[in-house]
This record gives C-alpha cells, structure tokens and sequence, in this order.
RNA sequence: GGGGGGGUUCCCGAGCGGUCAAAGGGACCUGACUGUAAAUCAGGCGGCUCAGCCUUCGAAGGUUCGAAUCCUUCCCCCCCCA
C-alpha cells in the first residue's frame, strides 16, 4: 500500500464515486486501485429471492450507477445459486429455500428492474450457478477451510441466533463464503452492498487474498427504513416503495411514511444534490416548510425519478383529489361479476377488499364500508344488503381502498 | 448413544380434562381525530348460509360424556453429557 502517492484528480474521483455511500474500506484503498489508471471490475450481487426491487436497493444501484458513468465495469451478479441457499443477513431465523423455477422468474424480474436505474447496455450480467454450481466437494472443503467458525460467530446475527439457542444450519456458515467466492470468480476490485452486507463483502475481500488476487475494496450504503419507520425496507415485511410500483401507489406509499423519517430518506431516495437536500430540510426544521408539503415534494419526485414528470404530478393530482378532497379517483382499480345483483358481503370478497365474508361483516359493522355513486355516499349498514351492479358500475369503499365494481 | 426441555391461532407467548376459537403483547385492519404522518381513544383480528354452526393448538391413533390439556407411536427443534 504506498501512502501519499494518490494524485489530487484521483482523490477527488473517489469522493465523487463514493457519494452517497455509507463507507469504503480499507481507507485509501479506492484511490490506489483508481491511480492504476484502468477500469475497475465493480461487483453488485442481488440474490432473487423476491421480485420486487425497492427503494432500498436503488440507494446502491445508484452509487453502482456513479461507477458505470465514470467508465468503469460493471458486473452484476445474480445469485441464482445461493438464492436457493438463502442469505441469512438481517435474519434471525433460517431461510426456507427456494425452488428453481422460482428463482429463475424472480432473476428475469430483477434484471428488467435493474434497468431503471442503471444502464443496462453496459453491464456484464453474470449468474452466480456459473461457476457456484461447478464447485465440487473437494473445491468447497478447500473454500470452507478458508474461514473459521469464530470468524462466523463473531457476526452478530449468528451470535444472537447461537446465544439465544435457535438453529444454525452449517450451510448458513457457507453462504458468505460462497458469496465471496464470487468475488473470486469474477476477480473483482470493488463489491458494492448495503451496509448489512459488510460481513459478506469482507470475507470476499479475504477470499480474494487467499486466492492470490488483489483484495477487493469495500463499499457499503446505507439501510433505508421502510414506510413503517421501524424496520428496514424489505418486500416481506410490505413497508417498501418498488421501483416498478404504479405511479398512484407510489406515492400514496411514500405520504404514509412517518415525519421523521423525512430526513434519511431525502438524502437516501431523492438523488438531489447535497446542498439541495440540506437546505430543503433547514426549511423543514425551521417551520418554513409543512412537513406535509415536504412529503408531498419527496413523493413527487421520488415518482418522477421512475415515471417522469408529467406522470409525478399526475399522481399527485390523484393523491389530493382522492384524499384530501376525498373524491372519487380517476383512475379505481375495476373489477368485473359475472351476477347483475350480489350480495354486499360478497362483493367485497370478490373484489379483493377483504379476504373472508366474516371480516367483510365486521367492517361492515364498523361503518368502513361506503357505497358511492356521483357524489353521493351511503354508508353500509346490514350485511345482507344485495347491491346492484349497473352497467358503468358501482364504486365501493372500504377504508382507504376503492374498487370498482362492473358487471362481467 | 444417554439425559433433560420444547413444538399453541401472522410473530412472541399464556393455557395443562369442561366456563377455550384459546389470556397478554406485537404486527395488521377499521372507526374517531388528522396532514392517508405521529401520538391518542374505540372496535376487530379462523371460517360460514353468523344471536347459530363448522374446522383449529407438530402428525396419526387412543382414553373420556367431554382433550390444546391424559396415554401411545411418529416427525421436528434446543440444551447438557459422550
């Protein structure tokens, strides 16, 4: 590692290209790699466990994204192989396993997704059962040998699991192995993850030296919560924004988000400059700017950012007719019965509202159930009531959705 | 291999022969209040042809008028010893 040797144009190169990041580690290794002069060979694995990218994941991709634009080589790692392993980060139980039909969909899903935020033209896709599927026992034994079993209790989650007396399948000791293996296979120089990820990426970083290449420099971002402010944004807990998600949904999602988590996700999903986000949150802090309305900007333009413009404030539109004003949206979500006349109960089942005529039933007994017509709302009240289905329809609240409901 | 402790409704977790669709908490849904925020209060949270009925307490059998609770076998998990 030679100190001291790293060009000002270098140094400020790696500022730019780690914007947004939480950190890269070890210190000084990103500007050395770059003072090399050559494109680096930046890796970003996702495993295909769930179909639907979210905001979450675009903080990284917008940073591999930063990568891309300064010419480096992107490889995309999709991890076909240890999804069926399932990566035990961020979780304190074992992972059921998936089958490979399953990840094959879920890969093609992410690929398409990966697109709306990086450039996909310029981008090496790699799928991980490549090499991953090649390894016989004798290879694995010689990877597995590679760590120690106080190397893997040393992780907090494993710790917590080990502690509390809850299962560690050994296969679980092996997915950061085979994760770094990757690094190996693809001899990368930078492997980019959220910041969960440190653990995985550093036993790639110490794979890629056991194996004779240069160790790999390590990126992490930082975590965004989900809608709930609570948890961390993920598609199992439904407190996630998917980047392919319908502009209306989009942004009703994200107005739902707590107060206070305004500030992380300013700066995590907007993509707004430094300066921007800071002085639109001294507003924010000061009174000046109604948190609703600071809202309202950050759904804007997180909908923009995937939609475009004209589709954000379309959306918007929606959102303040349909909540504020409490009108009928223009675009219900419609659903078609075969019969002209159903009962209440089960046109709600039908309609996907509720999932059993029972709880259509007790909402109903709570008053959430409306039936509007023009600007006329009747509130329903007997759950035997038959309702009529007239050829343009009938709209149906329960709550917050709205249905549609047409004769089929 | 031996010994011990466990598997309860989405999660945690009570229950240990009837009054159990099963305490309590969390999550979630709805109503009120709002900015579809938070906080708060209220209700709900297995299913149905819903004042009644039907199916649930790891699985399958059995005992009993009656079982989540007792017995048998099986499956799975954890701990300790080897």
């Amino acid at each position: 590692m030679s100190h001291g040797t790293v060009s000002p144009r270098v140094g400020d190169a790696a500022t730019e290209l780690l914007a947004g990041a939480q950190e890269a580690f070890p210190a000084g290794e990103l500007e050395r790699k770059l003072g090399q002069g050559r494109p680096l060979r930046i890796k970003l694995g996702f495993d295909p466990t769930r179909p639907d990218l979210h905001l979450g994941h675009a903080v990284v991709l917008r940073g591999l994204r930063r990568f891309q634009e300064a010419g480096h080589h992107i490889v995309l790692i999709i991890g076909d192989f240890t999804a069926q392993l399932g990566d035990p980060t961020g979780k304190d139980k074992a992972r059921p396993p998936l089958s490979s039909e399953d990840v094959e969909a879920n890969a093609q899903s992410y690929l398409d997704q990966f697109g709306v935020v990086v450039d996909l033209e310029r981008v090496e896709v790699r799928r991980n059962s490549e090499w991953l599927g090649k390894l016989d026992l004798s290879a694995t034994l010689k990877l597995a040998a590679k760590a120690t079993v106080a190397q893997m209790l040393a992780r907090e989650n494993f710790a917590r699991r080990y502690e509390r007396g809850d299962a560690i399948g050994l296969h679980e000791f092996l997915y950061p192995l085979l994760q770094g293996y990757d690094s190996v296979a693809i001899r990368a120089d930078v492997e980019l993850g959220g910041l969960d990820q440190r653990f995985n990426l550093l036993v790639g970083r110490d794979l890629l030296a056991a194996y004779g290449q240069e160790p790999q420099v390590c990126i992490t971002y930082p975590i965004l919560e989900g809608t709930d402010g609570k948890e961390k944004m993920s598609k199992s807990l439904d407190n996630y924004v998917g980047l392919t998600m319908e502009p209306g949904e989009m942004y009703g999602r994200t107005m739902s988000i707590p107060d206070a988590l305004l500030p992380a996700w300013y700066r995590l999903t907007t993509g707004w400059s430094a300066p921007e986000t800071a002085s639109r949150l001294e507003n924010l802090a000061s009174g000046q700017l109604h948190p609703r309305d600071a809202k309202m900007a950050l759904a804007r333009r997180i909908v923009e950012l995937y939609h475009g413009q004209p589709t954000a404030l379309r959306a918007e539109e929606g959102f303040v007719k349909q909540f504020q004003r409490k009108a009928i949206p223009d675009d219900v979500p419609t659903v078609a019965i075969a019969e002209r006349r159903v009962n209440i109960c089960q046109a709600l089942v039908t309609a996907g509202q509720v999932k059993s005529t029972s709880v259509a039933r007790q909402k109903i007994a709570e008053g959430a159930v409306k039936i509007l017509s023009g600007d006329q709302t009747v509130r329903v009240t007997d759950p035997r009531a038959e309702i009529e289905i007239p050829a343009e329809g009938v709209v149906i609240r329960l709550g917050k959705s709205i249905v549609r409901i047409v004769p089929g």
